[in-house]
DNA sequence: AAAATGCGCTACATAAAATGTAGTAACAGG
DNA sequence: CCTGTTACTACATTTTATGTAGCGCATTTT
């Protein structure tokens, strides 16, 4: 597992440890910003709206650990070949929210 | 909009919107536990681990106001339209989270 | 009729997490 | 040496979540 304990998650089951990770504070925006191209750290806490560099930290150390992120000291934070993956299954997530916001 | 603020979600963009709100702590697993069928509150309370009823309560404001789950006082909580729609989306995360389990 | 049960939900003191601001340490170029 | 850029840390304050108890209402049981 990505880490010895995962919060709630006490089943272990990997959906539930990946639907904890992403449950977490700025983690879904983290990851939707690094959709594009690598970006810097504090390029990043700008892009996800001005979380503090204590968070912003903390979070991508948890996807770093979670082979989601990696850090290239020349180009920033980006996601991983898996990261890429995730982001994929994410994106029609942009179309249905157009929709859903139209309706509500 | 879903209600005056949503949180860091300043710019009103739709996809923000909604990762702000399925980033909040319990939001993910509340949908996630309603994919099979209505779950009274309790038992919803039960099913994602134990969280305390004061946040249950409050993140089912926020999905009711959302319009992703409804109260049906002879059924229990249960999805949308909207909100089976969103949970469609999430279904592959099931498949990804075993591949992910295995890669790291 | 009275008691018990199940329901969604609230109150509130305690604990945990996030914020905001400042600042550190390492490295590069001038 | 000085300046700028990098990722990141320290820490007091504020916000959010927890844990426990219990309320008010309806239905069922005795």
């Amino acid at each position: 597992m990505v880490k010895g304990k995962v919060r709630g998650s006490t089943t272990g089951r990997p959906i539930m440890v990946l639907l904890d990770l992403l449950g977490r504070r700025w983690v879904l925006r983290l990851v939707w910003e690094l959709r594009e191209k690598p970006r810097r750290f504090r390029e990043l806490q700008e892009l996800v709206g001005g979380a503090s560099p204590t968070i912003v930290n903390a979070r991508l150390r948890d996807l770093r650990e979670a082979r989601i992120v990696e850090l290239d000291p020349d180009a920033g934070y980006r996601l991983t070949t898996l990261g890429r993956e995730l982001l994929k299954l994410f994106l029609p997530l942009h179309v249905w929210s157009e929709k859903w916001a139209k309706a509500i």
